[in-house]
DNA sequence: TTCCTGGACGGTAACGTTTCCAAGTTTTAG
DNA sequence: CTAAAACTTGGAAACGTTACCGTCCAGGAA
């Protein structure tokens, strides 16, 4: 039997038993070492004006306490904000919010900034609601990937905001986004060259990035000196797949069927390609922002892809500057590009009508 | 001029431009409605013992003010832990955290609570900073999915604990996960069923719920008066889809292959099939825990799943009630069922050696 | 020596809230 | 009508930290 050796944990022992273990203070540290308050508290933020042998002593006595600061009263001080920083999105369960939340969330530890998580329901007044108790908890900046509807009420917060994704009206504020309207132009060059002339889209009611690739996928049918057939444009109730689904059934099921599919979105190109399957149909399809196993249907599906998870970093760097006053430039605009990833769905050649 | 007596705050020397808008306290509220600064925090906590009339002259007070509680200052009070629960999970990448965090964020937001994200790294002694950063935070309580590694350090914490997906070791506390070993067992009683002699098992280095499948997967084949192949008993370095794949392809070129392979993790899983797809190959596949584009694969996959979101949200109204002192029993051990969905992967009969 | 300079340190006042206690006011009971 | 009880209300202490303001002491300059 392998005696483990015992843990190598000289951790300051706790009682067991106490549930209300009194967690060590300033005071009880600055009594220990013989010193006062402010010398430890001088110590504890990085030690300067302290000498050596003190700042060692108080160093010991906070070790041998396991004292930790508490970082509540340390917010309270006016000028000093929390070191946490509020993120408030969507759907987690969506995999694009999910790699934004991680790659902030892997920023924000490094500078030890914990990361606040707002509940948000599908309706502004849900958002404004988890903002709100945000704000009220001291966060030192929010980063928000904002719903539709006037985000004016951030404007005297006092707070630095970056917003994800999509701008908000009604507030100046900084801002990263991917290339829209270029993916939406990518995509839509990528099947015309491929002579496509009658192609869907596919959009989520999310108005502006909706709205961003719209636009693209106009330029690239002006470019080629072609018309968008505006029956082919569907605007979409929800965001969702079962949504895309319906909308896909009855675009293929018309007399004039679309030779290909753009779906603006990870969710709805599942919708869509679910409905195809169903159907036994082939047309062309490419899909905005990659997802996993996308290589791995049936027919490996084609996208419009950017670095979702350099928009988390980037808008956790931006705001974590902000908070530090670190950055007074006015509000930055910055845009990450897209790429098309050939892999076969966007490569299929329309078929004859006749 | 208007020579009012010194206002603590006629909007202080902040600049038209600056966003350092001071927020109003309680005592701006107080001023306002000419009460006392106790019977502000009583109306702003309910209410009781203040007149209706008076009541109302504060709540017009705070309307008009657009005071907001500082949660902050809130939280210093001794007794008093902030309205937040944090939860430290390793990959929000991972549907399966992501799903988790979503859940128990849903329902810590219905009772006013915000969830602060832990960012943790693989390491264990990531997570104890992690954690350590949280409690000083004064969170209410802490849903953790732990990683292996001793856990005692949290036993006096003096902070309610809920552990997810897995218990931890040192620490007696309350613990929501899934039926591993029922799960385990079904996935193998479902191959053993069509005849399967040869089934291999994958297994992510997390040794709790590792170990507990493995055990449901040895069961079965004691019930069913077989004995494991030890050699088909793969514990991988890592527990991505790489590592599964790799070894799946090993598994696939030995002379003597297993005919039915169960991969006891999402990502494994997505490994498993990618090996197989690139050898052409197709034992019968199961995989533990659904995901998206399961039933849409070139084969559709078949799982044991369970309701992951129950998992979340079990976990957050237990938490709230500890956190609430409203629960008071001994740590609990919720366990959530499993269930065997076919889909077709899992259903191929064994391929007669020769 | 004396004076000054400057670094090291101790003490204390905030920060905004909750909670307790005392004082004031109304209602109820006798 | 009076006394007690119940309810309102104001004020102040405390929570743990940081920032500021002194004091003290060493050491250099005069």
């Amino acid at each position: 039997m392998p005696c483990r050796e015992k843990e190598v944990n000289p951790v300051p022992e706790t009682f067991p038993n106490t549930p209300e273990a009194a967690r060590p203070t300033m005071i009880d540290v600055a009594r220990r070492a013989g010193v006062g308050l402010g010398t430890v508290s001088r110590v504890v933020n990085g030690g300067h004006g302290v000498r050596d042998e003190t700042a060692q002593r108080v160093r010991t006595a906070i070790d041998q306490l396991g004292f930790q600061r508490n970082e509540v009263a340390r917010a309270l001080r006016p000028g000093k904000k929390s070191s946490s920083l509020a993120l408030v999105l969507g759907d987690l369960t969506n995999p694009f919010y999910a790699t934004i939340a991680k790659a902030s969330l892997e920023v924000a530890g490094q500078s030890g900034f914990a990361v606040v998580l707002g509940s948000v329901d599908e309706d502004p007044e849900g958002e404004k609601r988890a903002i709100r108790e945000l704000v009220s908890r001291q966060v030192a900046g929010l980063m928000i990937v904002p719903d539709q509807g006037d985000h004016a009420f951030l404007q005297g917060a006092g707070v630095p905001v970056v917003f994800v994704d999509r701008p908000a009206t009604g507030i100046d504020a900084d801002i990263v986004m991917v290339d829209n309207e270029g993916g939406g132009r990518l995509a839509a060059e990528h099947l015309l060259g491929q002579g496509h002339e009658r192609i869907a889209i596919l959009l989520a009611p999310s108005y502006y990035t909706t709205g961003r690739r719209l636009r693209g996928f106009r330029r690239a049918h002006r470019s080629a000196g072609l018309d968008v057939d505006e029956s082919l444009v569907v605007q979409l109730p929800e965001g969702n797949a079962e949504s895309a689904e319906k909308a896909t059934r009855e675009l293929m099921l018309r007399p004039d069927p679309p030779t290909a599919i753009f779906a603006s979105t990870n969710f709805l190109t599942e919708g869509v390609l679910r409905a195809l399957g169903e159907l036994r149909r082939d047309p062309a399809v490419v899909g905005f922002d990659d997802f996993r196993l996308a290589d791995m249907l049936p027919t490996p599906v084609t996208v419009v892809a950017s670095d979702i998870a350099e928009l988390g970093r980037s808008a956790a760097r931006l705001l974590l500057d902000r908070a530090a006053g670190a950055d007074t430039r006015p509000p930055q605009r910055i845009v990450l590009p897209c790429a098309l990833i050939p892999r076969g769905s966007g490569e299929r050649p329309p078929k004859k009508k006749r």
